[in-house]
Order: C-alpha cells, then structure tokens, then sequence
RNA sequence: GGCGGGUUGCCCGAGCGGCCAAUGGGAGCGGACUGUAAAUCCGCCGGCUACGCCUUCCAAGGUUCGAAUCCUUGACCCGCCA
C-alpha cells in the first residue's frame, strides 16, 4: 500500500492542493518539512500527530525535514485563537527552541544511508534580514486582499482586531517554504489542517518568486469523542518532556482513552501494521473489557516517548497498583519502583503520622483539606486500596508496607504514595 | 470626541441595600453501575484551628447599623452617533 492511502487510511489526510500530482511526485524521494514553533517548553501529544506523520515519510524513503520555528514562534500564528498572543520574549523562545530540536531529534533517523534527515532553524534566514529587504523581495509578492481573506486573519477581524505583527506571520511561514525550497528542493509541506492557509502562502510564493510548483497536505485536527480538544486533561497538557508529564501519567493517559477513540488513536500514533490494527479491533468489539487495544495503544505510545524500559517500568507499576491482588504481596522492590511513579508525601517517623487527610494535600492530589475531608465523606477515600471512614482518620504504623510505604487513593484511579523517611 | 450599556466564583449567567458564600447551566470531583471506558442516576463543588470564623462579586475610596447591590474616581470591554 502507499504511503497516501495509508495516511487516508490513517485518517491522516485532509487536504491537498492536487492530490494526483502529489502522488505522482511521491513515487520517486522527495523532500518535505513541517514546522514546529516553540511556544512551549516542551512539545506536547497534539504535535506528535504531525511528527509522527513526518516519520512515516522518512519511512517511506523521503527527505524528512523537521523545522524549529525560532523565527515565527517569536511573532505568533493568529489561527485558532480569538485573542492576540501574549509574546514571549527572545531568551525564552530560544530556549524552547533548543529542547524543541532535542526532542524532535529523537522521532527522526540522522543515520538513514540515502535519507537522513535534517533540522533546521528559520531564524537563520530570517534574522539576518533587514527590514527594507524583507518589505521590497518578500512582501511585494503579497496581496493583502488574499492575506485578509485567509481564514486565520478573518475570523480575528470579526473578533476584535489583530496586530500587524501576526498579520505578518503567514509571509514568514510562505517564506520558510520557500527557502526550503531553494536550499533543499523541499517541495512539500505538511501541517494540521489549521496550516492550511499559511501552507498555500507558501506554494503560491513558491511559484512567483521560482517559478517553482510544490505541493500540500495537511492533516485533520484531532478530536475526541467528547467534543474536547485532543491532549488535554484537567490539569493541563499532555506533555512528551517526562520532567513535565510523567511516564506514569503519559501511559494512564492513553490507557484511559474513550472506547469510541482508542481505534482512531491506534492509527494515527502507532506504527503498527493494518493487519494488527485490524486484530486488536476485533478484540476490543467482541470484549471491549478487556481493554486490549487501549493496552496496546498506551504501550506502543510510551515506547515511543519513553523507550521500552520505561515503558516496562509504568505497565508493571499500573499492574500492581489497579492489581485486585492485595498490595502486600508486592515484592519490595515491585512495590518501590511504582511507587516511585506516583506524586508522594512523607512523613517524619511512625510515631506521629498525619492524618489521611493532610497526607493527600501534602501529596498533592487534592487543593485544600476542605477538599479531602469531602472526598472521605462521599466515600472515595483509601489507604492501601481499603477505603477508610471519618475525616479524623489517620494511618496506623501497621498500615505502612515494609514498615516505610502507604498508598492513597481518591475516587477510582488518584493514587498517590506516602513514604516514611526515618526508619526507627 | 459625544451618548448609552457592561465588568459576579474555572466558564456562561442570575441577583440590584439585610433572608447572599451568592439562583441556574456547563465543566470538574465523589458514589452507584461497569471495564482504570461511555451513557445514566445520586451527591458535592471558596477557605479554615469548622454547628463558628475568615476572604470573595473589576480596583480604590465613600454613604449606611448593614452593600455584589447606592455614590465618586479610575481601568478595561461593548453598542450607537460624530
């Protein structure tokens, strides 16, 4: 199969300029990009859908090229937002810059023989540029009745207005392309669906200032079944930068996923093949219980992110801990190690321990005490899996595992730890 | 520049001198059901040293025994007219 129809098959393929000459073009290498901005410290689950695609076209045999946006992350897209963006000042961007080429490094092969692929900056064209070039060779090819038009500047003129530095943002995505073009023949650029408009700046710049021809595709917005954005809990982003988003947290993410999205999930993130997919399909539709997709889906994820090991880690730690086996039979070592994944509490020695309630707070997982104390009374509060009764409630030194560990639980799935630091 | 309207808890949105920690909806949280899923039903949803106390209704002053509610000034937003 090629690689479009398995990128519709994907459900990764929304649009493209000319669909048949891009298929055509596709049957000898070509090079292609796709820009990140750094507008974060980290690179979240929602730009893995695009990396990953990125991945399947070096796989693919193609010249991937993975874009930092050093230049464009310090002006701001306007898409998608109704408000103008707060910017981040240059120290800032260009740190995020930095981890964003670490990481991106890791989804990308540097040692492919015919086809390894690059990284690539677009402040290093774009600030040695001055201002009266920038106006005279770029933007006299812009018609700001076709820039007004694009959907990301007319939906921010109905909301209230937009700056003439976002206004600007698409010339510099079109002139990205551009200069890839130049440097490396990249004649493709691939990006979400909400790139669409910045994308065609840059074909149509491609072909005015060159004479060149260049294609698009760009890939659907990822939704979830319930109407909300993709790559988000209550607590905030899913991040792939571990320091921020634990591997534990990374994997319970992707195992907690709806039912209705686990299949759209396995095919727009894992590499593994239709026939696979297909398998694990019929498993979840005839015993959805079993939760082997979601299973899959959570591992071949934090594999990716986290390597095997940690991964390994993370699934026998969620297995002790929603294990129906009883904590005790842990071995210590089993036990630690999960433990280790969860947000923690200490307490000084065995002979004055806090209360269940100050412990949750002190873990983390709950705001305030009014909080906890209401979690008790509601009845969705546990030590060691046992739920416990009365706001006034506090461990016993026999309740800690090994004489050092308790574990505490709100509701059906916050878990968190409780160490005892001194052993006496 | 002139005139009018607005700013309430995570979001939307009531309240228009005491009965207001503030109606209602959404989100979120807990429980039941189940599968660490969804739907549904029930409950909770400012904080605390907790039958009481403290801090909230854009900000700062003021009137009053008492204000989210009235007055003054300021900031921001939104309409209409120049």
């Amino acid at each position: 199969m090629n690689l479009i129809d398995d990128l519709k098959w994907r459900g990764l393929f929304a649009q493209s300029t000319d669909e048949e000459a891009l298929r055509q073009a596709l049957s000898k290498p070509i090079t292609l990009y796709i820009g990140f901005d750094p507008t974060a410290p980290s690179l979240g689950v929602g730009n893995l859908v695009v990396l990953l695609v990125l991945r399947r076209f070096q796989l693919a045999g193609h010249h991937p090229i993975a874009l930092v946006g050093g230049a464009t992350g310090l002006v701001g897209d306007p898409g998608g937002r109704n408000e103008e963006r707060t910017l981040n000042s240059k120290e800032v961007v260009k740190d995020w810059a930095g981890r964003f080429r670490k990481q991106l490094s890791q989804y990308l092969d540097f040692e492919a023989p015919t086809n390894p692929a690059r990284i690539v900056n677009n402040l290093d064209w774009t600030e040695p540029m001055s201002a009266i070039e920038f106006l005279r060779d770029v933007g006299k090819h812009f018609s700001v009745n076709q820039m007004l038009a694009k959907e990301s500047v007319s939906a921010r003129l109905e909301a209230g207005g937009i700056s003439y530095t976002e206004f600007s943002y698409q010339v510099l995505q079109a002139l990205d392309f551009l200069e890839l073009f130049r440097r490396f023949d990249c004649t493709l650029q691939v990006g979400g669906s909400d790139q669409w408009g910045n994308i065609v700046a840059g074909l149509d710049l491609i072909r005015r200032v060159e004479g060149g021809s260049a294609y698009t595709l760009t890939v659907p917005l990822l939704m979830k079944a319930d109407g909300t954005k993709f790559g988000k809990t209550a607590s905030g982003n899913v991040w792939l930068d571990p320091a921020m988003t634990s591997p534990y947290a990374f994997y319970q993410y992707w195992l907690a996923s709806d039912d209705r999205d686990v299949m759209k999930f396995l095919k727009v993130f894992s590499f593994l093949s239709h026939e696979e997919i297909d398998a694990l399909e019929k498993s979840h539709q005839e015993n959805p219980g079993l939760r082997t997709a979601h299973r899959a889906l959570a591992r071949e994820l934090t594999t990716l992110v986290h390597g095997a090991q940690d991964c390994e880690r993370v699934e026998a730690a969620s297995r002790a801990l929603f294990g129906q086996g009883d904590l005790r039979d842990l071995d210590q070592a089993t036990l630690e190690s999960a433990l280790s994944e969860l947000p923690r509490a200490s307490v000084a020695s065995l002979d004055d321990i806090p209360s269940w309630v100050d412990l949750i707070v002190a873990a983390g997982v709950v705001d305030s005490k009014s909080a906890a104390r209401r979690i008790v009374k509601e009845g969705g509060a546990y030590l060691n899996n046992e739920k416990i009764a009365g706001e006034d409630f506090s461990p016993s030194s026999n309740d800690f595992i090994f004489g050092r560990f308790a574990i505490l639980r709100k509701g059906k799935r916050d878990l968190a730890a409780v160490e005892v630091l001194q052993k006496h």
